[in-house]
DNA sequence: CACTTGACCTGTCCGC
DNA sequence: TGCGGACAGGTCAAGT
C-alpha cells in the first residue's frame, strides 16, 4: 500500500536513475493502466527524454523534455521497477521459464512482445531483499522502455495507472487541486493543522487523517502508527480533539514518516523501491498488523484490530481512550 | 454539503 | 483437496 513514504522512496530511486533517458517505446496490456487514447503517445513520449522526476501526496511526476509529463498513482499494488541493460538475462531458457509460468498462470498469456534481451532479472546476490523475479511477470501492465534500461510497471490488482498530459496541465486538474498540503512541507504548522481538522469535523479523527484533501499522503499504515503514538482513539470525533492533541498527532506524523523514509518505506505485502527492494519501516511499526502482540508501552495489553472509518484499524485501548460527547 | 458505502481488481487465507 | 467467501485498502462515484 504505497502511501507517501513509500512513493517519496520510489521517487529518490527513479531521480536517481531516469534524467536523460530517453523513451524509446511502450507497451501495456490492461488499457486501465495507461489510459491514454486521448494523447498523441507517438508525439509526445516516444522519442522524449525525462528531465525530472517529483512526487505530490501519493502521485509520481515523471516530466519530459516534450512538455508532456507522465502521471503514476500506484494505488494499492503498483510497483515501478527500474532494471538496466548490464541486467540484462543472458541465459537461453528464460524465455522457457516466461512460458511456463504462463502456462501455470490461470491469466492468458501475456501480450508483451519484448525481444528476450529486453527481459531483467532481480535477486541476485541479495536473497531477501527482493520480491521481484524475472520481468516482465503476470502482473507487469506496463513497460517503458528507455534508451539502455526498462521501467516495468507491475499491479497485481489493476487499480493504478499511468497517465500522460502535459506538463503545464497537471497542477490545473481538480485532482491535484484537492490535494491539502504535505505533512513535512515546513510550512505547514501546528496551527495550520489544527484548522485543516475542523473541516471533517463530525467524522472520526482517521477519517479525517486519510481523506487527501485534508493533508495529502497519508494512508492506514502511517494513520493507525501516528494515532497511537499520539495516544488518540482512531474513533474519536474530530471536534472532541482537542488542539493540544492536534498538534501532538503532526508531530508524531511526521516523525513517523521521515523515519519510514530513512527506512525505505513499508513492505506489507508488495511494494517495492526502483530497485525492486523492500522496505523495512513495518519492523519500527508499534501497531499496525501487531493484532494479538502486547502493547510497548503497556506490555499487559494486547493490540486490537476493530474497524474504523470503513478500513482495518490497530489500537492499543489503554494508550487509546475513546472520548465520547456529553 | 457532510459523510458513508460500493465498485474497481486479484491473490491469499480460512472454514467446511 | 477443492470451493466459496471474506479480506486486504486508495480513490472516485453514487447513495443517505
Amino acid at each position: 500500500m504505497p502511501e507517501l513514504p513509500e512513493v517519496e522512496t520510489v521517487k529518490v530511486g527513479l531521480a536517481k536513475l531516469l534524467p536523460g533517458r530517453m523513451v524509446l517505446g511502450v507497451e501495456h496490456d490492461w488499457d486501465k493502466s495507461f489510459p491514454n487514447t486521448e494523447v498523441d503517445v507517438q508525439a509526445f513520449l516516444i522519442g522524449a527524454k525525462v528531465i525530472a522526476v517529483r512526487r505530490r501526496a501519493k502521485v509520481l511526476m515523471i516530466d519530459l523534455d516534450s512538455s508532456y509529463s507522465l502521471i503514476i498513482h500506484l494505488k494499492m499494488t503498483g510497483q515501478l521497477v527500474y532494471v538496466d541493460d548490464k541486467s540484462k538475462v543472458q541465459s537461453s531458457n528464460i524465455k522457457d521459464q516466461i512460458n511456463l509460468k504462463h502456462q501455470n498462470s490461470k491469466t492468458p498469456t501475456s501480450t508483451f512482445h519484448l525481444s528476450s534481451s529486453k527481459l531483467g532479472r532481480f535477486g541476485g546476490g541479495h536473497p531477501g531483499d527482493s520480491l521481484i523475479g524475472e520481468l516482465p511477470d503476470r502482473s507487469t501492465r506496463v513497460v517503458l522502455e528507455l534508451d539502455g534500461a526498462n521501467l516495468f510497471f507491475n499491479d497485481q490488482r489493476k487499480f493504478g495507472w499511468i497517465k500522460l498530459l502535459p506538463t503545464s496541465e497537471v497542477k490545473q486538474l481538480d485532482f491535484f487541486r484537492k490535494f491539502g498540503p504535505e505533512p513535512l512541507s515546513p510550512d505547514f504548522t501546528g496551527e495550520a493543522f489544527a484548522r485543516i481538522l475542523d473541516r471533517r469535523a463530525r467524522s472520526s479523527i482517521k477519517a479525517a487523517l486519510i481523506d487527501q484533501t485534508v493533508v495529502a499522503g497519508v494512508g492506514n499504515i502511517y494513520a493507525d502508527e501516528s494515532l497511537w503514538a499520539a495516544r488518540i482513539h482512531p474513533a474519536t470525533k474530530t471536534y472532541l480533539v482537542d488542539d493540544i492533541s492536534r498538534r501532538r498527532l503532526l508531530h508524531e506524523l511526521r516523525k513517523i514518516l521521515r523515519l519510514s523514509i530513512e527506512k525505505g518505506g513499508s513492505t506489507d505485502r508488495n511494494y517495492v523501491d526502483a530497485e525492486g527492494k523492500k522496505g523495512s519501516y513495518l519492523h519500527f511499526a508499534n501497531v499496525f498488523r501487531r493484532d494479538g502482540r502486547p502493547c510497548v508501552r503497556h506490555p499487559g495489553t494486547r493490540i486490537e484490530k476493530i474497524r474504523v472509518a470503513g478500513r482495518g484499524t490497530h489500537i492499543c485501548h489503554r494508550c487509546q481512550k475513546l472520548l465520547f460527547d456529553i
